[in-house]
RNA sequence: GGGGGAUUAGCUCAGUUGGGAGAGCACCAGGCUGGCAGUCUGGGUGUCAAGGGUUCGAAUCCCUUAUCCUCCA
């Protein structure tokens, strides 16, 4: 066998080889950044290696190396790039994968990175240059010239914009040709076709490596301008390459996932086969994303990233229910996982417990959903008239109560039902177009004019609150009827880890602008949005000089802010010996919200302990500190980072005292007693195990209490008491309430011994279609509707074949109440003689057979009808006939 | 970001064209039993998520907000 000549090699070695490799190529060794994308909210999560070095090839703002290379841990699961759907068919996609790249930026180019690309396969890896193909962009020649001299032509292939130009990434920015490497896994796997090469959809080219080549920047308009920092962008799937160097079969037999293979097997009882396959592959590719999402600080949610991880677990488990595992498995899996990686990425081995905790969970409130799927559909088919299931109804069980399309499937071949799914498409197809159509609308911004290149926004707002810049962008939002303006130069905070984005005024030589919001985008463009307070937008120039400045009274109350939000959680940390962990938080100049992971239950008295502890440290005027380091240094003096990684550039520690230091972008007080006093407003539970503090400082602090003391006085002032007196007032008072109570029960108990007397004086008996029947009319002014109900039915008991008519007068309108007992009901029904009555009292009513009630503004009539009761009652049943 | 659905007693949930707020479990009181387990009798403990509107009358219909579930992006 000619295979063995290659000799096998793990993930691991595969890993070091590559960085090595092109370390010696004078690349810096980038650590692999984070899942959740760090400041680039446009992105859903880093799907490929070049994702934390985006802006290195928009801007030409200084960056601290030219040429890179790293293995990034990547997800396409949810957003514009997805996989979801393709795991377990095809042996070679996954949600979860590690991507190893080399990049340059404006360094070296085409050449230079084929060259090496071709030296690391053949000459590292060793394989056989006969099995490798390659193609590119069918209008790049100079790629197809530096391919020609390498390998044989037949074995280039020209491919079109679809599969070999890539990017940009959204509607602008950076973009380029690519070529891609292949290798041919034998004629045996090939498809049918004569002409199958690289390319064609069939297992047997394998693309492994993908090199881009980053050279135009996408314009609004669509045209393609060069880009001044040129570059590569390179991208080789771990585990296809692994996959290759151990000669398995697919990239789920390597060991990156035997491991878990066998750990399935285990739990389910079942081998690995053919026919096994598919769940088997799902469930091992989803438990990975799992576990490095929540690892990354990801939780299961109902939007966003937590719900592309719900989604995940959600379908990993109904996997598992089709190879008959019904109880909660996945987070047995997660201790296999973090074996094959800990090395690679320790932090996985400290959150462990969490990832179980947090699957566990997950898997019984599926569990649950289950259930009741299973019970809306078996309401929902009773009311099925034939045994086809329209589409319409599909639709609903999926979209509102979230019944995987499997699950019906399966429940309704059980039944012998024939769901509708053409019709289930078009329910689907018309929700994916309102979605898209409506989100395109969302984000119209126009430019009025747009300096080009636009760099990276210089930040100057953590040391001056005031600057003189240039402006060199001005957009127009007709959807908001608002305007954004871009300076060279920006003092105002862009909004970004929770603290809001500044406000205040730019000032131009003729107009002048309010800042209401303050954001940036993933190159780092600050934009200020608002409105002209004086001018308009044509007397903006371009590059026009002028003054920024952020308004004081908002950035301190947003800084006070802000380091009372580090100050919570220091005490949280503290009172839960460590086990509190941070989960979001929203810094604004009015609140702040501070949501966290905690385990325990949490009282009132904790509450209040945490309230008294955070003003005693704003009180004893701790220095808040601001120093830059690298990101080593800082977890190494035990700063709190809520991101696990970023690149190689400085970060910046906020540390309070001698006591607390935490990574943060945002801005700060000086000293603790700058925030006044704190008083946490409201602490709720706002999901599984976590919880949310919402608090307010400074003059917001001092308003709470003021509004609390005023009513307080109000209360006093109204019981003629003290504060101090106040609880022994009211419990009085609640007394002496309870006495009046009884008494008026009492009285009302020897009032209502007259009713009845009162009842019968009034009793006239008629005579409706042959039955004679009880007319009982009464007035009981100042009753409401439920007591005279309460004399009505009391009546209705003692006297058989009766109506019952009673009236009322409340607050100036007569309310008219009748009973009638159930044998005379059928003749004559209660609304009809309420609706008569009370059209006669200039009014309207109804109600059902046996009771009705309305009311009318007549009341000086009221004496009248009820004498009259026995004739009007006769004339409906006349009518009635 | 855009849809669909939900929110009713401590918990799980019913509530029909708008017409008197309900069930089961839990809870409280009392009885039976030597004690426990148990059981019988009695008791509804409620801002129908919040606010506004339509109506003689709203848990129910309309609008706004909040929270949760779910689908799509």
């Amino acid at each position: 066998m000619k295979k063995l000549e290659r000799k096998s090699m793990n993930s691991s070695q595969i890993r070091k080889k590559y960085l090595e490799f092109f370390e010696k190529k004078n690349h810096t060794i980038v650590p692999s950044s984070s899942l959740i994308p760090f400041d680039d909210p446009s992105l859903l999560f880093t799907s490929a290696g070049m994702v934390q070095f985006k802006k290195f090839w928009a801007t030409e703002t200084p960056i601290p190396y030219t040429r890179a290379t790293s293995c990034q841990k990547c997800l396409r699961a949810g957003g514009k790039d997805s996989d979801l759907e393709k795991i377990g068919l095809s042996g070679r996609h996954h949600t979860f994968f590690e991507m190893l790249g080399n990049f340059s930026f404006g360094d070296y180019f085409k050449e230079e990175a084929i060259n090496w690309a071709w030296e690391f396969v053949t000459c590292e890896m060793k394989i056989d240059p006969q099995k490798l193909w390659v193609s590119y962009y069918s209008e790049d020649h100079e790629t197809i010239n530096i391919w020609k001299k390498i390998l044989p032509e037949n074995r280039i292939i020209p491919l079109g914009k679809k599969d070999n130009f890539w990017g940009p990434a959204g509607d602008t920015g950076p973009c380029g040709p690519c070529t891609e490497i292949y290798i041919d896994s034998g004629i045996d796997s090939s498809c049918s076709n004569p002409d199958c090469k690289p390319g064609c959809d069939c297992n047997r080219f394998l693309e492994f490596w993908n090199l881009v080549f980053p050279q135009y920047n996408q314009q609004a308009d669509g045209t393609l301008l060069p880009l001044k920092r040129r570059g590569v962008d390179t991208g080789m799937g771990l585990e296809r390459i692994a996959r290759i160097m151990q000669g398995a079969g697919s990239n789920y037999e390597t060991d990156l996932f035997i491991p878990l293979i066998r750990k399935l097997e285990e739990i389910s009882g079942l081998k690995y086969t053919e026919k096994t396959m598919k769940e088997f592959r799902i469930i091992v590719d989803h438990i990975r994303a799992t576990v490095f999402l929540i690892g990354d600080g990801v939780y299961p949610d109902n939007e966003g990233r937590g719900y592309v991880l719900r989604r995940i677990i959600r379908r990993a488990f109904f996997q598992g229910t089709k190879i008959e595992i019904n109880q909660p498995f996945l987070l047995r899996l997660v201790s296999p996982v973090v074996s094959i990686f800990h090395d690679v990425y320790p932090n996985l081995e400290k959150t462990k417990e969490e990832i179980e905790s947090v699957i566990l969970e997950e898997e019984k409130k599926f569990i649950d959903l289950l259930a009741s799927a299973k019970k809306i559909f078996s309401t929902d088919i009773e009311k099925l008239k034939n045994n086809i299931i329209p589409g319409e109804m599909l639709f609903r069980w999926y979209d509102t109560y979230g019944i995987p399309r499997d699950l019906i499937a399966e429940l309704a071949e059980e039944k012998g039902f024939e769901p509708d799914w053409q019709e289930f498409e078009k329910h689907l197809k018309q929700q994916q177009q309102q979605a898209r159509q409506k989100s395109i609308f969302e984000q119209r911004r126009e430019p009025i004019f747009e300096m080009s290149p636009l760099n990276e926004t210089i930040f100057t707002g953590y040391s001056n609150t005031e600057e003189q810049s240039n402006i060199i962008a001005l957009y127009h939002l007709p959807d908001r009827k608002m305007w954004e303006i871009v300076l060279d130069k920006s003092p105002f905070y862009p909004e970004k880890g929770g603290q809001v984005g500044d406000r205040g005024i730019i000032s131009g030589k003729n107009w002048s602008f309010e800042v209401i919001d303050s954001q940036i985008d993933p190159r780092g463009i600050i934009y200020h949005i608002g409105r002209f307070i004086s001018g308009t937008f044509q007397d903006v120039e371009e590059s026009e000089k002028v003054v920024a400045r952020v308004s004081m009274e908002h950035r301190l109350d947003v800084c006070a802010n802000h380091t009372a939000t580090h100050i919570i959680h220091y005490c949280l940390r503290k009172i839960s010996d460590n086990r509190a962990k941070q989960a979001g938080s929203y810094v604004g100049p009015e609140r702040l919200r501070f949501d966290f992971i905690y385990p325990l239950p949490v009282n009132q008295d904790i509450v209040s302990l945490i309230e008294s502890e955070v003003n005693r440290i704003i009180l004893e005027n701790h220095p808040v500190k601001v120093e830059e380091m690298t990101y080593q240094k800082a977890i190494e003096k035990g700063a709190i980072a809520l991101f696990t990684e970023k690149y190689g550039e400085k970060v910046r520690v906020i540390s309070i005292g001698d006591f607390h230091s935490e990574l943060c972008g945002g801005t700060h007080v000086r000293r603790t007693s700058e925030i006044g006093i704190l008083k946490i407003l409201s602490f709720s539970s706002i999901g599984e195990n976590l919880k949310r503090i919402e608090a307010v400082t400074r003059q917001h602090a001092y308003h709470w209490f003021k509004q609390k003391i005023e009513i307080l006085q109000q209360a006093t002032a109204q019981l003629k008491t003290t504060p101090e007196n106040l609880l022994f007032s009211i419990n009085k008072m609640k007394k002496q309430i309870q006495e009046l109570e009884n008494k008026i029960n009492t009285l009302m108990e020897k009032a209502s011994m007259d009713i009845p007397s009162t009842l019968k004086k009034n009793k006239k008996e008629i005579s409706v279609k042959n039955k004679n029947v009880s007319v009982v009319t009464g007035r009981f002014d100042g009753l409401s509707f439920e007591q005279l109900g309460k004399i009505a039915d009391g009546a209705a008991s003692e006297i058989t074949n009766a109506i019952i008519l009673l009236t009322s007068v409340v607050n100036g309108r007569a309310i008219v109440l009748c009973k009638i007992t159930p044998d005379v009901s059928k003749i004559i029904q209660a609304s009809h003689v309420v609706k008569h009555i009370t059209k006669i009292l200039g009014g309207s009513g109804g109600g059902k057979a046996e009771f009705a009630q309305g009311s009318g503004k007549e009341i000086e009539k009221i004496d009248e009808v009820i004498s009259n009761a026995h004739n009007i009652i006769k004339e409906i049943s006349e009518q009635l006939n």
